[in-house]
DNA sequence: CCCAAAAAATAATCTGACAAATCGTCCGAT
DNA sequence: ATCGGACGATTTGTCAGATTATTTTTTGGG
């Protein structure tokens, strides 16, 4: 026999027992009581605990799992632990959104010229050395890749990261991650079958550099500025905007 | 008796089976073959088509669901729906990205000092007339919530998320919404109890309203930028910013 | 001391059942 | 003929118990 929830001291709504436990806990976690690195209690533990089934308890476990506060493992000593949300979350999320929303891809590319001259204005400031140096074998391993058009495009993308991550800003480094994949997935490899793209971005890619290493923020926002809207026109000169959507 | 996946067709790794599902389906999804407003099979259908137990179909639905690319109904023509993935799911795991992570403020204000005035450059070149109606009735609602904080801040926040979405790019938008509920979360109400500061940005307002009205772009950035400036200065000034975390 | 096998702990999954919500249909009263 | 309520069908939500897979720890033999 099934005991109804309004029998319970939880004089709750209608919303499902596995979204109301799953809130509980969520704000348990946010609020700090559950502080990264921390176990929450095992499944069989938060069965006897909140009086439900251990299929409701699992759908709310697996929901902040899908939310990114959490992560399982199994085995002993395994169990529910509690994790920092990292920006993938927020990439992952805007992929959907991007994905879902059948996001015509200038949209993507108009964000991103807003938000990468920010980016390296802001790495340009905040730097250290050893993100710098990372930088600098990021670029020599792009200038490696030139005649792989693939790898050229991968390592492509994260250069971009690298420069959001050297923001020190985590909310930039999560869309700029978003972005790059997003866009990547977008625009067709062909498009860049041609030495003068990749030749022109390389040249730029040394000179926002240069202006990082310098620390001189306008010049690297001017630079990338410039970097963007070259590579975004030459993106579009090949494939009309009105038609080209991200699949 | 249970039935080992590696003795079925599906030849794949380690992972759990009901992730395996929900990427099935979330790609089945993404291609279109269900579009928005069509219903995916049955939860005991997707049982028998997979061989998976019902809890497990289960978790992968809820994962689906978590994403926004699905909800599900109870009762004779329920089931499990697809619906389009709307900016509100960014803004929502944005929201745990922020809270999780205790983002200063400044990373924030950092951001929305970048894309606000793309926005509003974007807003003046592309509105419709309607939508300037509709800003004009978002400043005068503005206006005449001037000596009512709470309700003022909202509006406030309203009228910024409006010229996102004047700015005809989704993106954009689902940026800007994100951004302005995690911003007002995180400003205290007390900041803004000066008459001072909420007049500065209603004249700001209106500025940038007429930019937007003559559709001159580069005003409107730049105006945008002064106000996105001065405003998040006086945030600054009131609470020191290696302190503030979004709470 | 080292390594392999067994044990223990834990999540992942399966099976089967019942509860609750929602919608359609049918029947009776007006 | 029409309206309203009762009933049934369909589907998700939840529960309970058992089995399986995986990981860590422990133990025993060399």
């Amino acid at each position: 026999m099934r005991i109804s929830l309004d029998t319970r001291l939880w004089n709750l709504q209608i919303p499902k027992a596995s979204d109301v436990l799953a809130s509980r806990l969520r704000d348990r976690i946010l609020s700090g009581e559950f502080g990264p690195g921390m176990s929450l209690p095992a499944e069989r533990d938060l069965v006897s605990q909140s009086g439900l089934g251990r299929a409701t308890v699992r759908e709310s476990l697996r929901i902040l799992e899908i939310e990114g506060l959490v992560k399982t493992r199994r085995g002993r000593h395994g169990g529910t632990q509690v994790q920092q949300p990292n920006s993938a979350l927020v990439a992952r999320s805007l992929e959907i959104f991007i994905l879902g929303s059948r996001l015509r891809l200038n949209s993507l590319l108009e964000v991103r010229e807003t938000i990468e001259p920010a980016s390296a204005a802001l790495a340009a400031s905040r730097r250290t050395d050893a993100e710098l140096a990372e930088l600098e074998r990021l670029t020599a391993g792009l200038e490696e890749a030139f005649d792989y058009v693939e790898t050229f495009l991968v390592a492509n993308v994260n250069w971009h990261v690298a420069i959001a991550r050297m923001s020190h800003n985590p909310l930039l480094e999560g869309f700029m991650e978003a972005l790059a994949s997003a866009i990547l997935a977008g625009t067709d490899i062909a498009d860049f079958n041609s030495d003068e793209i990749r030749r022109d971005a390389l040249g730029a890619h040394r000179r926002i550099q240069k202006a990082i290493r310098d620390q001189d923020s306008e010049a690297a926002r001017r630079r990338m500025a410039r970097h963007i809207q070259a590579y975004d026109a030459a993106v579009m000169r090949r494939a009309h905007p009105a038609v080209v959507e991200v699949r």
